[in-house]
RNA sequence: GGGCACGUAGCUCAGUGGGAGAGCGCUGCCUUCACACGGCAGAGGUCAGAGGUUCGAUACCUCUCGUGCCCA
């Protein structure tokens, strides 16, 4: 048992402990291992991606989880992967091959292909790299991929099959289109941001006689594809000019005024211009009136010639001054107002999305919705915090069908094909016949990765039956942030339900976004991004996962600054300190059965209990999920008990001359900090078994405090007697730091102190401890104060004691004190006195809260007279 | 426009129907033999504002102002 260094250094034990896990197989789990199953899938980061520090806060959740749940017997398994992310890692490719003055149409698709794959095996998976550095501890022998052949196949089961049920159609509907990326998006790839915009307001003409109607839109190119004009059915304003019609300036058409509820006529004119080729609910309002529908781009948002020579292929956004121009000299333009409204962006590359008709893959969601919504409303899946369990279910209730084809090149192929008669067929097996082509396009990423909870056990159909099926799904807890519900835990309820019958994960936990320390999101080119593997480099992996887990509560974003990590760091080497002591004091005791009760020291059974008591609210905030209050009442414990007071209490028997006594002060500090790195194992894995392994002799390997048994609260270590005792003599103790520190008197100063009181009192029991927690020269008991000048009372929680002022302060500075505390009193004792003047609170507050307040009254009133008369005896002095 | 949060110390945030808390920052003192990545002590808050419920509100209710997020 060497001596500690002193100072912890990550550095020099993170490494080597990981591997030394890593060959000891502490990671892996079987189906038939020993106990209940705990199984968690990671949220599959992006194969081309890097550790930000979300993965670190979503990651060191899900590790803090499963090493509890590790040691708590549980046949824990955590299995990592990656997901090929269709379009963000076909867009990373596509740029280097942009680079290299080419581009994948000239290399045609097998090669491109190749070359994606290529890029995925070189840089792929660095991702998971850096969560070791982090301690994850997934099993790295079932790391899975969402593009792999398992999974794959399961895929194309998934397609076939919800083809068959009638579940998954193709058809020309309306879609988010990015014309940067040449593909359509669902709804939830397109972020809509706040714009400053301009809301063009122009007239359309009537056709048959003088005048026209005004109309507003914040996209004046949309008029080349008006077939309409709307006005609600109730506004007087319009009444007459329903089915009238307008002519349109710049083509040779003419259209009529419709009729329709969704119109807002609050809003400009209260007449609305529809478009039903470029706008969704133009589009639906365009279904119900049998209207023209005028697709007036190409894939590049390029305007085609049906928009009339003048406008033909010009840019959406260039078209759309065009046509300004083009109103204004007709005379048509009315004004062009700045206006904010939302607009999407493609959340790939953040092009303004087009919504365009399209011809592409469906998903039918209303019945798979209707299946995971009611798993939620009856708690087969919980939510935690609760709080986003509203917003979910109302999500689900207004889903509308899924666009899943997308118009790139990686990812799993539609397994459709096109008879030489425009037959489809839709098929298990490919289609191998003169004529028939298969579908050029991809499926959606989030199709994927929907199986992923049980694809990563070994689904791949209905009826698949593997032991780690069987075992680990459901799986227990999948932790995510809540930005992605909707995206992706949605989609694992609602399939999941529908192939496996079961719900894929009981709890959801979700956690926020990381942000700065003022709350902002953090951005490159805002410059605050914090790097986590710079944290670890620079703090160590305990530090970085205790200061993410300390600000992250529940659902609520997660603020964080640099300054944070060196806090946890600074917590990290109190704790290597605190085991530092113990290890250079233990004599060669190890944590084994406490001593009986009567041999334990008033300090030994106050830490017992706080240990117990911090023991039952960590357990109580693991249900919660609540890290916030995990990780510090551990600190707390460490720090401002363990180590401030504990440690001090302790030096007298242990540097002292009775063995017996130093034993069992020995005996209970090995067991106290043998529960304490267990319980703070999952949080800070690296320090705690690095320091366990010194405190118990743990040979590594097999012998490690992964596999160590979270501790059993013990009940019996409650104690409120040992509680309030050892209060009192805190407080004694820090009367008299406060009584140095006021007067000026050097903490190495020693001083005798008086205690009123009588020897059975608690001060009275314990004044070899007293004065060594307060370095005094000697405690002595009187039996009661005396009133001299020159003596000083020092009022504790429990009583007074008295130091003998000679040679020891300025009176000047102590009599201004005692004048502030005065006034404090007054003003405290002023306040109960009027809750306890007042009727209503004395004949209607509960007895004891009334008793509580006339104790405190008394206890005000003798404080009071006391610093009365100290400030009279110091006048004396002067 | 609809829905949901939130507004507590300089900053970031806990908290509870009955004596205002933490981390960081700040001030003073201390090279006390585990730790200066430390110790001891301290300053700093009409708990956004107004009204209501209550014997009593920072906490419960209503409104106002402000901020954020989601959806249309």
């Amino acid at each position: 048992m060497s001596d500690l260094t002193k100072a912890y250094d990550p550095a020099a034990v993170e490494a080597e402990l990981y591997d030394d896990w890593m060959r000891a197989g502490l990671f892996h789990a079987e189906p038939d291992d020993d106990g209940e199953p705990f199984s968690i899938v990671i949220p599959p980061p992006n194969v081309t991606g890097s550790l930000h520090v979300g993965h670190a806060l979503d990651n060191t959740i899900q590790d803090v989880i499963i090493r509890r749940e590790r040691m708590r017997g549980r046949n824990a398994v955590w299995v990592p992967g990656t997901d090929h992310a269709g379009i963000a890692t076909q867009n990373v490719v596509e740029r280097a091959l942009a680079a290299e003055g080419t581009d994948r149409h000239q290399l045609g698709r097998e090669a491109f292909l190749e070359r994606v794959w290529r890029f995925k095996e070189e840089s792929g998976g660095v991702i998971l790299q850096q969560l070791t550095k982090l301690g994850a501890s997934c099993d790295w022998d079932r790391e899975a991929f969402t593009f792999d052949a398992p999974r794959s196949r399961a895929v194309r089961e998934v397609f076939v099959s919800l083809y068959e049920q009638g579940l998954i159609y193709r058809g020309n509907r309306l879609i988010n289109w990015c014309p940067r990326c040449s593909t359509a998006l669902s709804e939830i790839e397109v972020d809509h941001e706040e714009v400053t915009g301009e809301l063009v307001r122009f007239t359309y003409p009537f056709a048959d006689r003088e005048g026209g109607i005004e109309v507003a839109t914040t996209r004046a190119e949309t008029m080349l594809g008006d077939s309409a004009i709307a006005v609600h059915p109730e506004d007087a304003r319009y009444r007459d000019h329903v089915g009238r019609r307008v002519r349109h300036p710049f083509q040779d058409r003419v259209f009529e005024v419709v009729a329709d509820p969704y119109v807002d006529p609050e809003f400009g004119s209260g007449a609305v211009k529809i478009t039903p080729a470029h706008d969704p609910n133009d589009h639906e309002i365009g279904l119900r009136h049998d209207l023209d529908v005028i697709d007036i781009m190409d894939d590049d948002a390029i305007l085609t010639d049906v928009v009339g020579e003048r406008f033909t292929g010009l840019d959406r956004f260039v078209a759309r001054r065009e046509v300004k121009a083009a109103l204004d000299e007709a005379g048509l333009l009315v004004a062009v107002e700045p206006h904010e409204h939302a607009v999407g962006h493609c959340s790939r590359c953040a092009t303004v999305v087009e919504p365009r008709l399209s011809l592409q893959w469906f998903v039918t969601m209303r019945p798979l919705a209707e299946r995971a919504a009611d798993a939620v409303r009856d708690g087969r899946v919980r939510f935690v915090p609760a709080s986003r369990t509203t917003s979910f279910l109302e999500w689900l209730d207004n889903l509308h069908d899924w666009c899943i084809s997308r118009q790139i090149w990686w990812g799993h192929r539609i397994p459709a094909w096109y008879g030489p008669d425009g037959e489809i067929r839709v098929s298990r097996e490919d289609v191998d016949e003169p004529g028939w082509e298969q579908d050029e396009d991809v499926l959606d990423t989030w199709f994927s990765s929907q199986l992923w909870p049980f694809t990563v056990f070994g689904w791949e159909h209905p009826g698949s039956d593997t032991p780690e099926l069987a075992a680990w799904y459901p799986t227990s807890t999948l932790v995510t942030g809540y930005d992605i519900n909707t995206f992706w835990v949605s989609r694992m309820l609602m399939i999941g339900l529908w192939f496996t019958d079961d719900v894929p994960f009981r709890v959801v936990h979700n956690h926020g976004l990381v942000r700065d320390a003022h709350g902002k999101k953090m951005s490159k080119s805002f410059g605050n991004v914090i790097d986590p593997l710079d944290l670890v480099a620079k703090y160590g992996a305990d530090a970085t996962r205790l200061a993410l887990l300390r600000s992250a509560a529940p659902g609520t974003d997660v603020p964080l600054a640099e300054e944070w990590v060196e806090g946890a760091r600074r917590f990290a080497n109190k704790l290597w300190n605190v085991a530092g002591f113990a290890l250079a004091n233990l004599a060669g005791v190890r944590p084994g059965p406490l001593p009986a009760r009567a041999e334990l020291a008033l300090e030994d059974r106050w830490i017992l209990s706080r240990l117990a008591a911090v023991h039952r609210d960590v357990e109580a905030a693991y249900q919660g999920y609540d890290w916030p209050v995990v990780t510090r009442g551990l600190y707390h414990f460490v720090w401002d008990e363990l180590a401030d007071w504990y440690l001090e209490a302790v030096k007298p028997r242990i540097y002292g001359d009775d063995d017996v006594a130093a034993d069992v002060a020995r005996r209970v500090l090995a067991v106290v900090l043998d529960d304490t790195l267990r319980l703070l194992h999952p949080v800070m894995p690296f320090v705690t078994e690095s320091l366990w392994r010194r405190l118990t002799g743990a040979g590594g390997g097999r012998e490690s405090l992964m596999v160590a048994a979270w501790p059993e609260p013990r009940e019996g270590d409650v104690d409120d007697l040992s509680e309030a005792a050892f209060a009192e003599l805190r407080s004694l103790v820090t009367e008299v730091n406060r009584f140095r520190s006021q007067n000026h008197v050097a903490p190495s100063k020693r001083f005798e102190i008086a205690v009123v009181g009588d020897e059975d009192g608690v001060v009275a029991r314990h004044t070899a401890l007293v004065a060594s927690l307060a370095t005094l020269s000697g405690v002595r008991v009187v039996d009661e104060a005396v009133e001299a000048p020159g003596v000083s009372t020092i009022v504790y929680a429990g009583g007074q004691a008295q130091v003998d002022l000679a040679g020891l302060i300025d009176v000047e500075a102590e009599l201004s004190r005692l004048d502030r505390e005065l006034t404090r009193a007054r003003d405290d004792l002023a306040k109960v006195e009027g809750k306890l003047a007042n009727d209503g609170f004395v004949t209607r507050a509960p007895a004891d809260v009334v008793e509580r307040e006339r104790t405190r009254r008394q206890e005000l009133g003798a404080v009071l007279s006391q610093l009365e008369e100290r400030i009279e005896a110091l006048r004396t002095l002067r």
